[in-house]
DNA sequence: ACTGGCGGGACGTCCCGTTGAT
DNA sequence: ATCAACGGGACGTCCCGCCAGT
């Protein structure tokens, strides 16, 4: 096989990474053995060893594309369109992502590696929309940023854990009104206006 | 072929199974190697494999009475209790839960294994202790306890996963307000008490 | 198989290191695969790795052998002997020496780990011996011990070389012959020049 | 199809030459990688795969070069020359020369390749130069030509060695004295007798 | 003439669980 | 009950040479 076109080469990429996202979210990072990756893809151990210098490369490599998709998603439609979307997509990426957290937190180089890679401005775009939110009355203000974008993060991994794990998921629209009953803001009447004058914690 | 007293034995298998767990913990399923196993404990292969018949066992055992602990601590003292307990708690065990999760969805052995050993009743004093909570007023009733609970869990999950990855958990009185703002009940006051006819989903 | 004798243990550790040599010597290093380390020693992988952490150590392991019992010969026996051995013996460890040289050269980290391992005394005792002889007249002394040893050293390698690579090696005796009309000192009668007669080797 | 000029084609083979050289002698035949060739030579596999049958083929013809070169060197010029030669020449091919020295011994079909290709009548030049230096007494005649070359070719490979292994080389002069005194034949002055205060060098 | 994607074999190392000995 | 030597399978990676394409 010779040199390949530009979109021949980005299609033969992108047919490996699908594989090898099946593999890691069946049999996690360890079990994604190569020849399961071969299998997976089609492709020899040469084929894909020269597209990605190594497994790890490939396993980071997914990880950046979902955390960007993911981020751009809440940045862009908010926290209900990533509920559906981690609700109802597919869950085998779910499983990467959890595999992809247990090296971050295990593994000192690979948390490295990674920190060169994740995009950071997405980060702040999320804070931006979030404070935005806030501004305009829809989430509430006596909570930071923080404290609120900390908060749907851990029902977003919690989503991703039940999902990974194979668990039965909660239905989407019950944790949307959930988290929305949590954080909605006074500017809003429905549940809990009384009291704007709650002290921030 | 000596024999050991009761009180031994069981001495020796918990020196095993915290060896065990710290290994999981540092170095995930895969990465805690019988050498490594060895080296925590302070025992041989010969020892281990004596009191289990392998390493997937010590981690079941391990997964199991994490699962047990932590569930009782819900249905004994309640949510506030069991994301204090996730926060501040030293995250080692985390993982082992995060790495137990991935196992159970990837590998089908693992969880017919763990079906088998999981005590089913805990699940069901925790069911009763939110129904009584809801029938107390102290939880919405405009959704199934089943949907209170899986949202719990998602939130509990979260907060696992945030720790496990090594980010900077939340603060678990956020946390804890959030949530309660999202579940109360209509009999107490704080937010929200204007419009209980708020329809079920 | 259970822990075992020290006897035993050093006589397992000894057909390891045989059949290594035999491997490296037929094979050369790269050549010499694991699976043929096994066949050699009838030792499995688990055999072999349990008593040396890699091929490498292997093979330091061996060279350093040789080089302390060479270097020892000649200390103790002086040049001629060495030379015979080096003509007469089995010329597999030689072709070791070889190996073991061209990867001191080429593989700085395996330079370093030989220093650390190399015996020093006993390139003192050489130069001890050199200096001795040219005391008693027995070498020239117009030239220093280090460019004595460095001729020495030279010969000998050349020997080795020629031996290893299957080439006819020259007479023992004729090397011996020549090198010692080369470095005799004053002393001494020099080569035969009483009898021209001298018998043709 | 591009046909290129016969110059053109030659100096394409030299710099794959030249650029393979300074790979065996880096990193040894095994450790010099076919990818290691491309970038050392700046050509792709396909380019050095066109004019070399294999990475050996190309091996074998450095050796074969080196070989003419040195033996004509001798042939010409006498040992004195080749001496200088081998101590101050860039020490790479030296390295190339031991390990083709142990693929002559370890590997009987690179043996074979190698009588087909290596040219006989130097070895005879050679010879007919030294037996025409002990007729001239120049060189002592109580030793066989083939006793007299196999002693300086072991000298000389020595010289290799020492060289290859990246040791401190000895004086050329030195060795150059110490052979010619080895060799001497009667009918000139031995070793300056006449002045024994001969300077330490 | 030259490129480089690719197949697929082989390599060193690791690692689990067994077993004979203590 | 505990120890550690061992077998042997499996893994990620490397690497040579082929050949389809330019």
């Amino acid at each position: 096989v010779p040199k390949i076109s530009d979109t021949d080469k980005q299609e033969r990429i992108e047919r490996i990474l699908d594989g090898a996202r099946r593999c890691f979210a069946r049999y996690g990072y360890e079990g994604a053995t190569v020849a399961r990756l071969e299998e997976e893809t089609g492709l020899s151990r040469g084929a894909i060893f020269n597209w990605f210098s190594s497994k790890e490369e490939l396993f980071v490599e997914l990880a950046r594309r979902d955390n960007e998709r993911l981020l751009a998603l809440f940045a862009e439609q908010g926290f209900r369109a990533l509920v559906r979307t981690l609700v109802e997509e597919d869950p085998d990426w779910l499983a990467v992502y959890l595999e992809f957290g247990r090296r971050l937190r295990s593994d000192e180089a690979f948390r490295t590696r990674w920190k060169e890679r994740a995009a950071p401005d997405l980060r702040d775009r999320v804070r931006t929309r979030i404070e935005g939110e806030q501004a305009a009355g829809a989430i509430r203000d006596d909570l930071t940023e923080q404290e609120i974008g900390r908060f749907l993060g851990v029902v977003l991994d919690g989503l991703v854990v039940q999902r990974g794990m194979g668990f039965e998921p909660p239905d989407a629209e019950v944790v949307v009104r959930l988290v929305e009953d949590a954080i909605r803001g006074q500017g809003r009447a429905r549940r809990g206006t009384r009291d704007g004058t709650r002290a921030r914690a």
